[in-house]
DNA sequence: ATATTTATTCTACGTTTGTAGAGTAAAATT
DNA sequence: AATTTTACTCTACAAACGTAGAATAAATAT
């Protein structure tokens, strides 16, 4: 099951806080920031999809992600690249390097990491 | 006003064929096939959105893509990298070569390709 | 002690999505 | 000419989404 687009929103806020209370969540909101409720909703239907979990402390709750930010983008990223790219990572990048607006520096950048990914091998 | 799973599933399609009558469009889809009226709504759906029209040809209608693949693709990586990585496209790129599986070849093709990327600035 | 703020659950409601039947009409096939 | 296939519109409907009010209760501030 994945997340709806409110509901990823929400993650990315969790994803940042590591663990976080109510009220923090709605603090990291732009304005203007949703309802309460409407937090409280997005939170429970993200706990039954098990993205979410919490420990009770006090009498308020600790909401933290059960799944990790990583894992959660590769799924998105590789859905992409199988949809577009005809399931070709190299089709990819070599988009991606063409289309985003890299600048030598940046370039530079990607290619020592690549050379380090390659010594790697 | 972004595309539903389903309508993008349907306009990866469309873009593939460039021009299709409803007939080559349902014969695309891997079995279960779906009815001929769920495209047709969904066809109808997308004009609205205006990511689809068509010229009507004898009885028929060729649909066609409003929309490049490259330009929708863009906004959604741009969109993802937003997301996930704070808008650093370089991070993005690190993060993508890491994760992703390449192969040692892959990888020293790409870099072929940013090393022609960088000779162009 | 009383008023206010914070957190949670329950309920709700309009919108969007996924899917397709019924009805209609033209085109192709037999 | 009769039957079947293809395409389209209209209508529908359940599920998912985005959003939040009402009710409740505990915690904090006055």
């Amino acid at each position: 099951m994945q997340l709806s687009n409110s509901e990823e929103q929400l993650m990315q806020i969790l994803w940042k806080q590591k663990r976080a209370f109510m009220k923090d969540l709605i603090e990291a909101y732009d304005d203007p920031k949703p309802a309460m409720t409407t937090v409280a909703t997005l939170l429970k239907r993200m706990q039954d999809k098990d993205f979410v979990d919490y420990v009770q402390l006090g009498r308020s709750r600790e909401y933290f992600p059960l799944v990790k930010k990583k894992d959660y983008f590769s799924k998105h990223v590789n859905g992409l690249i199988k949809n577009f790219f005809n399931d070709s990572a190299t089709q990819f990048a070599s988009f991606f390097t063409e289309e985003t607006n890299l600048s030598k520096e940046e370039l530079e950048e990607l290619r020592t990491i690549i050379d380090q990914q390659i010594k790697k091998k």
